[in-house]
DNA sequence: GGAGATAGTGATTGGTCACTAACTTAGGCT
DNA sequence: AGCCTAAGTTAGTGACCAATCACTATCTCC
């Protein structure tokens, strides 16, 4: 039960990536992912100064974790074949949804931040991403058209499987057989 | 100041797609909307049966605005001639970055709800942008490959303006003279 | 000019939420 | 055993928010 600091930081972030996935940052409260965690809720006060930190937290793991599917899946490959590992990969990471939509609040959440005049969090989110974006880089093989190009289509999937559009709607028919993903 | 109902509601929409897009669905009270329209908080609730119903009203209207844009910078083209004025157009429509954040608000809520058991926002956002899709395809000659890829490079387009990338980034260097986008 | 309809407001309510302060419990070390 | 530090809780606060109800003002047409 009792664990060091640490330990429960970990697991409130892996709490609040489900939890700020589902509902969004205003919908989640930290109540909710307290009780995830089997906590009480002033105590997630302690381990972070507030909710924003959790959900920065939170993003930067989210982030984090793309690309570690990314290097895991295309390990020992380059080119074409290391896209295509990738893309695939991709497609299982983002089936369920939660990953898919941590990423989406990100996005929503560091333009509301920058409306309000504050862009700390997308500074961070903007050097994750960029970062991201030069680890597939490389591992395809330094084409930039074509990493844009694999993102595009990431991002296009993103937002079909955000819509809940089925996988045999037509409107995954422009989808080649090379999976294109990112 | 004294409106038809029909002329308040049009006001309504176009004060919630601001807010919305800023704050999202639950950081956007209905006090907000309805001070920006210049109405009382309580008489939104005599335009519309509830919050949702102003959300799902704005986001009816964020898609069929895009198709308009759209539809004014091709008329009366076809194939890449096309596709080259309404990815031109696109830039122009997202450069501000409300209708961009409406567009990116409705996916979450459509995620979220589906998730809390309800489905109603998302049959009405897949018919909306199964719709877009079919009328860009017919625009752009009936390719469904190349009305993906133009799709795609839009949602990419979407995040980078999101996540705030400044245009001159190296991570729109990828973005040939052709300025694929959708 | 008055009546009926339509546009619009003020007051309120039950509920939620982020965050604080003060307190208690458990484990490691001598 | 006993102490000290770090983990964790209970109780509470001020602010905000969607929705309802009872009410008022204004327009239109006879």
């Amino acid at each position: 039960m009792r664990m060091s600091a640490e330990e429960r930081r970990e697991s409130v972030i892996r709490a609040a990536m489900i939890e700020f996935a589902r509902n969004g940052y205003r919908g989640t409260s930290t109540e909710t992912i307290a009780r995830r965690v089997g906590v009480s809720q002033p105590y997630l006060f302690r381990l972070f100064p507030g909710k924003q930190a959790i959900f920065t937290a939170a993003a930067e793991r989210c982030i984090e974790e793309t690309w570690k599917v990314f290097d895991e899946a295309s390990a020992g490959l380059t080119g074409e074949e290391a896209a295509a590992k990738m893309s695939e990969a991709y497609m299982g990471l983002v089936e369920d949804g939660e990953q898919l939509m941590m990423q989406m609040q990100l996005y929503v959440s560091v333009f509301a931040s920058r409306m309000a005049g504050e862009d700390e969090i997308g500074e961070t989110a903007r050097r994750l991403w960029g970062e991201l974006f030069e680890r597939v880089r490389e591992r395809v093989g330094g084409d930039v058209q074509g990493t844009t190009e694999f993102f595009a289509y990431g991002m296009l999937i993103n937002t079909l499987v955000a819509l809940g559009f089925p996988r045999d709607h037509r409107i995954w028919d422009g989808f080649g057989e090379r999976e294109e993903a990112g």
